[in-house]
DNA sequence: TAGTTATTTCATTTTTTATTGAAGAGCTTG
DNA sequence: CAAGCTCTTCAATAAAAAATGAAATAACTA
C-alpha cells in the first residue's frame, strides 16, 4: 500500500524531447541579441506547438513564474515575435508563435545595433572637438585614430539597410 | 600650516573628458558583442593613447584590480584587438591599441555567430528526426516550421562570408 | 641562482541582471 | 454591480556575471 508523499508533485505534462530542443534552440538564439532566458524558453516553446497556449499554460509546462511569463510575452509581442489568437469559449489571452523569424534580427538591427552605431557617431563628434584644443602631437594621434573609427561606424551604419533587406526578403 | 589627511589619496592623473569619450564609446560597444565594462575600458583608454601604456598605468588611470586589467588585457590580445610593444629599459609590457577595428567584428562572427549558427543546425536534425515519430498532425506542423527554420539559418550562415569580406576590406 | 619585479590565476566578494509572487488593476459575465 | 478570472506591475529575492586581491607562477637581473 502507498504512502501519501510528503510534498504532493503537481502533475503537469513534462516537456517532450521535442519541445526541449527548441527551448534550447531559442535560449541560445536569443541570449545572442540580448534577451533573457526565459523569453528564449516561452517562444521556444510555442514554437514547436500546434495550437495556442494560455499564458497558465505556458508558465506550467516551463515552470516558471507568472510574472516571468507575463513580462516575456510582453517582450515577444513588443518585438512581434508572438501574436495572440481568439480562442471561442475562453477570455484567456491565446499566444502563437509570428513564424517571421527575420523579425528579431530587424528588431536586433534597429533597436540595438542602429542607435548605438548613431551614438558612437555622436561621440566622435564631441572627441574632435576635444581633441582640437590639445598639444599638436598628442592631436594628430587623435584626429588621425578618430577618422578611421568615424570612417569605419559610417561604414557599418551604410551596410545596415543591405542587411535588413537581406534578412526580410 | 597644513594637517596631514586621515587618508592619504593618491595622485594618479585623472581621466580627461577626451578619453572619458572613448572609454563609453567603447564600452557601449563591446558590450554589444558580449565583452564587459573592463574590457571595453581598458580599449577606450589605448584607443586614445598616443604611447603605449603598461599593465599599472591602465590600473591605475582606470581604478580597475590587477585581476581586472590583467584579464581584460588577455581577451583583448586573445581578439587581436591590443599588441605589446617593446620598451627600452622598462620590463613591464606595454599596450597599444590595433586599430584594425574589422577585428572585433570578425572575432565576434567567427567565435560567437557562426557556432551558434551550426549548433542551431545540428539540433534541427536532431529535432527533424524527433518529429518523424509523432502524430500526422503535429508532425506536419512541427516538419513546416523546422523547414522554415533551417532555411532561414542557412540563408543567416551563407551571408557570413559576404559580411566579412565587407568587414575587412 | 637569489632576489626582485611583473603577471596570471582563482576563491571570495561585489555588482548586475533576472525571477518570483503578492498586491492590485482591468475585464467579463451572471 | 459584485464576484470571479486574467493579467500586469514591482518590491523583494535569487541567480548569474564581473571585479577584487592574495597567493602562485613566471620572467628578468644583478
Amino acid at each position: 500500500m502507498q504512502v501519501a508523499p510528503a510534498t504532493l508533485e503537481i502533475k503537469d505534462e513534462s516537456l517532450s524531447a521535442l519541445e526541449v530542443e527548441s527551448i534550447e534552440l531559442f535560449i541560445g538564439f536569443f541570449k545572442l541579441i540580448g534577451l533573457q532566458k526565459s523569453v528564449g524558453e516561452i517562444y521556444g516553446l510555442l514554437f514547436v506547438s500546434s495550437r495556442a497556449l494560455a499564458m497558465d499554460d505556458i508558465m506550467m509546462r516551463l515552470e516558471i513564474s507568472l510574472g516571468a511569463a507575463s513580462q516575456g510575452l510582453k517582450v515577444l509581442r513588443s518585438v512581434g515575435a508572438v501574436k495572440s489568437v481568439y480562442m471561442p469559449g475562453d477570455r484567456r489571452d491565446h499566444y502563437v508563435a509570428d513564424l517571421e523569424l527575420s523579425k528579431f534580427a530587424t528588431a536586433f538591427i534597429n533597436e540595438e545595433l542602429k542607435p548605438r552605431l548613431d551614438r558612437a557617431l555622436e561621440r566622435i563628434g564631441t572627441m574632435e572637438s576635444l581633441a582640437s584644443g590639445m598639444a599638436p602631437e598628442e592631436r594628430s594621434t587623435a584626429d588621425q585614430r578618430l577618422e578611421r573609427l568615424k570612417h569605419w561606424l559610417e561604414r557599418g551604419e551604410s551596410m545596415l539597410p543591405w542587411l535588413l533587406k537581406f534578412l526580410v526578403k
